[in-house]
DNA sequence: GCCAATTGTGCGATGATCGCGCAAAAGTTG
DNA sequence: CAACTTTTGCGCGATCATCGCACAATTGGC
C-alpha cells in the first residue's frame, strides 16, 4: 500500500537504517561496522552516525557509538498515543496478579511479533540466575519471530487464506531451537489447527524450556487486532496444566477486552 | 561535545524532527500540522512523512499520520543494550514487592527526566477510575519536566554550581500545578537544600494529589548517573510517612546498586 | 453554486551528499 | 624496533537528490 513513487527522502532512509543497525545483539558499533550492517559506504555511515549523535539519539566515545536514552521518546509517545497498549494494560495487570504468571500482548509486524504491552512477576528472571532483566527477554518493544511463537501463529491464523499464503511465499522458517517447526507443510497444518482451536500452544519452539499459550484479541467487528499470551517455564508448569488452568483466563480476558479494541 | 562542523546530514535531522513532532499530546498529524510543529515547509514535511510511512515507522489513512508499533524497536534495542536499565530492574522489582509502591529510575535529558526503568503495582491506575493505563502516566520512556519532579531536582542538584547556573540561565519554570515552584530564587534554594539532604520530596508540584521522594544513584566514583524515586498518592500516604518508611529503602537500594552503575 | 481555504504534486535550480582517495593511526610480524 | 599491512579519519569536487514555488484539485462554508 501507499507505494509512493520516487519522491522519498533517501537520506532519511539511510539514517533509519543506521539507527536500526543497533539491535539487541550488536549494541556498540563504529563507522565500519555500521556501514556493513546498514549497507552504506563507510563515509556515509559515519556522517549519519555523527548526525544522529548530534541530534542526541546516539552517544559516542569518539570511535564507537551506542543508543542513548533519547530513543525512548518514541516509544513513550507511541505508548501514550496508541489506544491498544492503554486498553490492554489494566487487564494484563489483573491477569498477572491472579495467575502469578507473565502475560504479553503483541501485534504482527511483517515476520515478527512486537510486544506492545506486558505484565507479570519477573520471578523467573531471578530464577534464570544472572543478568537477565526480564524473563526470556520479553521486554516492551521486543520482537520475536512470528513463526516460532504462540502469538505469531495466532495472528497468522487470523489472516485470510490468500493473505497467509502470500506471507508464506518463499519464506524460510528459521530454526530457533531443535523443536522449531521449520517445514512449510507442517507449519501450514499448525496454522490450520489454530484456526479450528482458536488458541495456540508453542512448546520450546522459540526457546528451550519455555512454552506459551496464546489467544487472539478481536474487536466487536470480529477483526483480530492483537494476540494475548502467557509464558511459563516448562519445569514449573506442564503444557496440560497451562491449557487447563490458564486458557479459560485468557478467553475471559479476550471477551472482556472486546469492546475496547 | 563533538560539535561536528558542517558535514551533518540535514535530511536526517528533518526526518527526526518530523518523527519527534508526534508527542504525547499530538498523536495524529497531517502534513500541514507536522510542518508547523517541525518547522519545515509543507512539501518537505509531507515527503518526510511519506518516507517514514514507507519505512514503517508511521501509519496513515491518506491524510493523517500516526506512530506505528515499529518505533518500539528502538526502545527494545536500547533497553536490551543499555546497562543502566538492566542493572536497575531487579532492584526496582524487589522494591515494588517489598513496599507495594511504584518506583522509577530516571536520567536527565536537557530539561526533562526520562524514565528508563520502573516497577510497581499499578493499583493506583484502577484507583484513578478510568482509562489511565499506568498510574500518573509513568510509563517507560515517559518524559517529565525536571524542575517539577523529585528526580529532576536530585539530578539538577548533582550538577556543578556552574553547570546548574547554566541550566537555569534564561529558563522559564513552567507551572504544572498551583503548587509548582516557578520562582527562580525559590528554586535555587530548593536545589541547595537537596544538596544538603541528599534526597528530595516534591509534593503535588507536578500533578495534584501526587507526591514523590527521590534519591540519587551514584557509581563507585561518586558520579550521579540516575535518580530513583517512589511515587504515591497524597491520600494514601502522607509526606511524613513516605519519608519515614520509604527513604531508608531508597538509600539502601542506592547503596546496593552502587557497584553496578 | 460560488468563493475561499486547504491540500496534492510536477518541475527546474541549487546546494547538500556521495564516495573516492590520501594520510595518519593502529596493529602485526619477523 | 622497524618495516609492512590493515584500518580509520576526513577533505574535495562532481552529481543528483531535495527544496519550495506555483498551480491544480479538492474540500467546506454559506
Amino acid at each position: 500500500m501507499a507505494i509512493a513513487k520516487a519522491d522519498l527522502i533517501e537520506g532519511m532512509a539511510k539514517g533509519m537504517a543506521v539507527l536500526e543497525s543497533f539491535d539487541t545483539e550488536r549494541q556498540r558499533l563504529n563507522a565500519t561496522l555500521a556501514a556493513e550492517r546498514s549497507g552504506l559506504t563507510r563515509a556515509s555511515a559515519r556522517r549519519h552516525l555523527l548526525t544522529l549523535t548530534h541530534l542526541g539519539y546516539l552517544e559516542t566515545d569518539g570511535s564507537y557509538f551506542w543508543l542513548s536514552a533519547k530513543v525512548l521518546r518514541f516509544s513513550g509517545s507511541y505508548l501514550a498515543s496508541a489506544g491498544l497498549p492503554r486498553a490492554l494494560q489494566p487487564t494484563l495487570n489483573r491477569l498477572a496478579v491472579q495467575a502469578q504468571e507473565s502475560f504479553s500482548a503483541v501485534v504482527l509486524d511483517a515476520d515478527e511479533v512486537v510486544i506492545v504491552a506486558r505484565s507479570g512477576n519477573d520471578r523467573n528472571a531471578s530464577a534464570t540466575g544472572g543478568g537477565r532483566v526480564i524473563a526470556y527477554g520479553l521486554h516492551m518493544g521486543a520482537r520475536l519471530p512470528a513463526h516460532a511463537t504462540s502469538t505469531g501463529r495466532v495472528l497468522l491464523a487470523a489472516k485470510t487464506k490468500s493473505g497467509f499464503s502470500q506471507w508464506m511465499r518463499g519464506r524460510h522458517l528459521h530454526r530457533m531451537t531443535p523443536l522449531t517447526t521449520v517445514d512449510a507443510k507442517s507449519f501450514r497444518a499448525i496454522i490450520q489447527k489454530v484456526r479450528q482451536d482458536d488458541f495456540c500452544i508453542a512448546s520450546e519452539e522459540h526457546e528451550l524450556g519455555v512454552h506459551a499459550l496464546a489467544v487472539p484479541l478481536r474487536n466487536t467487528k470480529g477483526v483480530t487486532v492483537a494476540a494475548l499470551n502467557v509464558v511459563a517455564s516448562h519445569s514449573r508448569l506442564s503444557t496440560q496444566a497451562m491449557q487447563r488452568d490458564l486458557l479459560p483466563l485468557l478467553f475471559d480476558a479476550a471477551r472482556e477486552l472486546r469492546p475496547f479494541l
